[in-house]
Parts: structure tokens; C-alpha cells; sequence
DNA sequence: GTAAGTGCAAAAGCTTTGCGGTGAA
DNA sequence: TTCACCGCAAAGCTTTTGCACTTAC
């Protein structure tokens, strides 16, 4: 086993131990197969992957753990908003401001942002841009309160169970 | 019915007419319940709305519909991702070029991109931005290609239909 | 008149949940 | 030893498909 290899399974061991999680092979396999994937693999993806190492795996341990890292922070998903169809009604062009606790999404109207460049040479040959979307990840308001909220109760003498 | 109504409404019979769409009156009421909704409508909820003027509506109805128009670019949606979950791999801070047709999606190294301001009082109150995740969209080399192929075999005399 | 659209219902695809057994800490 | 995790399987959503009937053009 190389050095890098070793050396982001010491950092996945770490980061597990940081949120809580318990270090299994399962999670070690799932966690390697989306690093090492280089694109944007979807669980069934991830599923053949890991089955291929353990044949036993369960499709819903993918899924469990996989939410478990999102959770958690160890795993970042390409969208907030995978779970259904969500249709645009603002027919002018804008730009979106998402809360990445309760989905919300925001317009923001597309003069409040300057017009983003994308040099020529960092684009794949042959692919032409027809739009530019810009995405403001963060909190809104009442999900900063909750979570708040949640850490001063956490930091009180009895830690509450929720 | 106010002259705005009236326009929106001849626009949208026009546009039904440059794609070759039939105008029925289903399809007017679900483009309306999407253009008046001032939200980010799902087509469950687009359901719901329509039902209280066409009470025989089918979901089908209103998910064959919203497909259509999202093919023939009188609606679009939210994220062109929504179908599945997808994972990134590449753990470095990147932002994304997507082909609006296969859907394939290409990292662009954040550098590429100058850093993307907002200006505070753009921001709805209280929200915290964590992040700006941009995304370009357009079409890939190949999904060009196809498409070029397609417009010149619709040129020929006998136009085919699909 | 004819092709496209609608309504209904079943199927397919994706994700979550519950539970008894297993293993990490 | 204990609690979180795993495997299995069923259930719960969301979306697609097929077909007979109806309607816009």
C-alpha cells in the first residue's frame, strides 16, 4: 500500500473518530471507492464498487453510511436539492441562495452579482457554455437560531440526549 | 382578467405554438400554477394547485406535462440533478461545468474562477453565506455533435418525425 | 381525420426504515 | 459488555410507461 493511501486512510480513521463513528471496513471500502472514483458517482455506483471487495455488502449499508458522511461533513453531494423535481417560477434570469440545514432556496436577482469569467483554456475541447449559475451556500436565519440553540444545551452542565 | 394575465397568457400560447406543442387547457393551468406560485414548486405540489380548477387531473398528466415543457425550454428547473444522489470525490474546493443535455459533469478548479461577491444587502436577513459554488452550463462536445447530426437530418425534405 | 394529449393504473427506480444478529471500542 | 453497525427485506416516495379514450389542429 503506498505512503497516500496510508496516509488518507489515517485521515479518514481521524475524521471518523472526530464525528463520533465507528471505524469499519465497510465505511473504509465505501469511503476509498467515491475517493478514488474521480467523478460523481451515484450509490449504485458505489454499490458495485464496494461489492466487488465485499461481496456481502448490503445496499442499504451504502446508503446508511453514505448519509452518515454527508452528515457528518466527510462527504460533500453534488446538489442540495436531488430528492424531487423543483421548477423555476422566476422566468428572469437570477441566481440562488441555498440553506444547507432546511433547503430553502432564494432568488437573488442576477445584476447583484458581477458577470463570472471561465478562461478558455479550462474548458474541456468541444464544450460550449450557454449559461452561468451561481449557487450561495449557507444558513438562513431561523436554522442558525435552531442550531444555536442545540449547542447551548449541549454545552450545559447534563448533556441532554435528543 | 387583468391585461398582464392576458399577455402572459398569449406568450405562453405562442411559445406552445413555436414547439409545436398543442395548447389544452391543462397545459395552461399547470404553467399558470407554476408562473404564479413565486416559489420553487414540485409537481406534487403543482398537482395540488391544478386540482382545485381540474379536479380530473392526473399526476401523470401534470408529470408528462412539466417534462415537456422542461424539454422544449418553456420551464426550466431548479438543479439538472435531482434524479439521484451523486457524491464529489475530488475533496478540493471546485466548482462544476455541466453538459445540459447528458448531464455529465466536469470539475473546474476554483482558481479558475475570480471570487464571487454579494453584496449584504442583497441577502435575505439574518442568512449566513458558508460558500459559493459555481456552475456552468452548456452543452459537451459530443451532445454538440448529436445534435448537429439531428438538425441537419430535420432539414432534408421529408422531415422525420421522432 | 389524425396525431397528440389525457386519465388511469401498473411498473420501475430511488431512498428510508425496522429488526435481529454482529462487531468495534 | 454495550451500543453502534451490518445485512436483509419490506415499505414509502418519486418518476416513467402503456393503453384506451378524447381533443386540438
Amino acid at each position: 500500500m503506498s505512503d497516500l493511501r496510508t496516509q488518507a486512510l489515517d485521515d479518514f480513521r481521524r475524521r471518523c473518530k472526530e464525528q463520533g463513528l465507528a471505524f469499519t471496513f465497510q465505511r473504509q471500502v465505501i469511503y476509498e471507492a467515491v475517493v478514488d472514483s474521480r467523478e460523481h458517482p451515484t450509490p449504485e455506483w458505489i454499490y458495485e464498487q464496494v461489492r466487488q471487495r465485499i461481496p456481502s455488502i448490503s445496499f442499504g449499508t451504502i446508503y446508511k453510511n453514505v448519509k452518515t458522511f454527508l452528515d457528518s461533513g466527510v462527504l460533500k453531494e453534488v446538489t442540495l436539492h436531488h430528492g424531487s423535481l423543483r421548477l423555476e417560477s422566476n422566468m428572469t434570469p437570477h441566481h440562488h441562495l441555498v440553506c444547507s440545514s432546511c433547503k430553502a432556496i432564494f432568488d437573488i436577482e442576477e445584476s447583484a452579482v458581477a458577470p463570472v469569467q471561465l478562461p478558455k483554456t479550462k474548458l474541456p475541447a468541444g464544450f460550449s457554455i450557454k449559461q452561468c449559475r451561481v449557487e450561495f451556500v449557507g444558513l438562513c436565519r431561523s436554522c442558525q437560531t435552531a442550531r444555536r440553540k442545540r449547542s447551548e444545551a449541549n454545552s450545559g452542565v447534563i448533556r441532554r440526549r435528543r
